[in-house]
DNA sequence: GTGAAAGCGCTAACAT
DNA sequence: ATGTTAGCGCTTTCAC
């Protein structure tokens, strides 16, 4: 058994008190006395039990990340990077991260995260969307609580969010700047924020060069952004409409179905079409070519999320919700030319 | 504040005892009784305070995951998929896996993970190649252990490991049934018992069919198996080595970077060199031409890894080092070819 | 400046 | 079959 508070109170000939105090360096202990506790701490390579030290001040070291589990599964590990940005973090910090994944169809009957019922983390980051039922059982905690690339429609909250809008414009106007006038959206589940913002920039440039939009462009018709999402959406669009000549997807996992449809259809990329994704995914600079996309600082979200609320934690009684707003980048690559 | 084991009880009224036996269904309470209890445990939504439960029976639900920062850094996520494998068994299982980085030269003076200081973990889970020192230091602790695609060369330990040598032979068999007799080996860091147990696979094909094993062919100059060293690996070898029909490589990133040296100086995959690389990581597919590897099931390692750690916490009586060999299976895909 | 003692929320030995 | 109680290893008043 390892040494505890007791041992090393007795070795060095003072109370249990003076050595909890003398721990955490507070003043009312003389450095005389720290000093030799200090010391028999290091002898007996004493560190206070998490469990006793949690069970008293009511904190417990850990922080919760929760995101649903087809976001766990996904091939694109776009959320794993955003986890690992949080496990950078902890390096600095006196803190462990909890993985927990919830259903994408949490409903009324399912159970919270273990983690939260039994009182095993100071805080909890939620990851990308989640379903209204986990927030409402959730909000009868009083927990602080992160968002990351999503956020509730309704509440106050504290949220790290990818600056989609700016994102969406970049990748539109590259493609008017390369002299493209008939560009196509192809996205998903339109109610998805993420996605809605970068129509929204869509439009904007689109707006702003005086080009008409052309709704028979936008493709919101799957349900999820994935590449046989983006298989599907290629074929029902190229195949309508002859006359696109760039088409700026979404997210990359769609914009690698558009390239598989366009590979199986001799579409060249980007001869015929131009392509632009948005994510900037591993996968990208392995493709043939390569993908022209807009950058999402993935682990620094993650490094964002943690930071938050690692500071709503100590600091518990400033109850402002923060809001940052992390830019993203244009990528150009091979799948984009002048015409 | 939620409720406590007292709130139970005295809602119930029984004594915090009859709770506490009531929860774990232990057989000296009374149906009735725990019946009862059981239904003000759901009123309440009562659950058991990790941190207090932890204090005295000295567990925490937590396993501690183990590796060197640079494998956590690196591009292809081959650990990140062990680790979401622990992931998977944690639904079903009352733990949770706290990741801790150690750097790649643990030394000395470098303090082991928080977690094992602070006894927050009641196992840990080392993936990959770790320092000796670290071992070494980890070696106080009297702590379960697992092993996952390393193990010490000394000491008896419970180990979950890829069966590197079947998947040698396999791809080298696969190119010499090809036709291919001048085939290459690109391996680094000889040292690490994954690449060399892959090279003997590898020697043990040829022997088989009578090829004579050149050693010119065989390259493990590079520090770590990474893409830049493929690159480097293969650059080497093709120039000097005219008469080579086949590489295999040690792993997916190395095959990478010589189809990255192919594609630089005009060599043709699988026109000029067949390759066949291993791990099958996610990118394989989307590479021109797919490449042909040896698929390491990622997360099955991770599923092994955890089940074997709990089934040693559960059964501390038990000190049986257990073994585990993985199979790997070939995937033929476009980078080889008949000669 | 330091110590004594209460108590955090549980489990487990021992009583009854 | 159930209750009483000690104590896990800490932090935190409150005395001195």
């Amino acid at each position: 058994m390892s040494a505890t508070i007791k041992d090393v109170a007795k070795k060095a000939g003072v109370s249990i008190a003076t050595v909890s105090l003398a721990i955490r360096n507070n003043s009312r202990i003389s450095t005389v006395t720290r000093n030799k506790v200090l010391k028999i701490i290091k002898e007996l390579n004493y560190h206070p039990s998490r469990s006793a030290k949690g069970l008293v001040t009511k904190t417990t070291g850990n922080i919760g990340f929760v995101l649903t589990d087809d976001h766990f599964l996904k091939t694109e590990p776009f959320y794993t990077m955003i986890f690992l940005g949080t496990e950078f973090v902890t390096k600095g910090n006196d803190y462990y991260v909890l993985l927990a994944t919830i259903k994408k169809d949490f409903g009324e009957d399912d159970e919270l995260p273990r983690f939260i019922l039994e009182r095993s983390v100071d805080g909890i980051i939620v990851a990308g969307k989640v379903p209204h039922e986990f927030l409402q059982k959730l909000s009868a905690y009083d927990i602080p609580l992160v968002f990351v690339d999503f956020f509730p429609s309704v509440g106050r909250y504290s949220v790290v969010m990818v600056d989609n809008i700016s994102g969406g414009f970049l990748a539109t106007k590259h493609l008017i700047d390369l002299g493209h006038t008939n560009i196509a959206f192809l996205g998903a589940d339109i109610t998805h924020p993420s996605i809605s913002e970068r129509l929204t920039g869509y439009k904007q440039a689109l707006e702003q060069s005086n080009i008409r939009i052309n709704y028979e462009l936008i493709s919101t018709d799957e349900d999820y952004p994935a590449r046989q999402n983006g298989y599907n959406s290629a074929k029902r669009l190229l195949e309508m409409n002859k006359q696109v000549t760039a088409i700026f997807a979404c997210n990359d996992a769609m914009a690698i179905g558009v390239m598989q449809y366009c590979a199986d259809n001799n579409i060249n990329i980007p001869g015929d079409i131009s392509l632009v994704g948005f994510d900037d995914v591993e996968a990208d600079l392995l493709l043939n070519p390569p993908l022209t996309t807009v950058r999402v600082p993935k682990v620094e979200l993650g490094i964002e999320a943690m930071n938050m609320i690692i500071s709503m934690i100590s600091d518990k009684s400033n109850h402002h919700t923060k809001k940052i707003l992390v830019p993203v980048e244009l990528i150009v690559r091979k799948s984009t030319r002048k015409i």
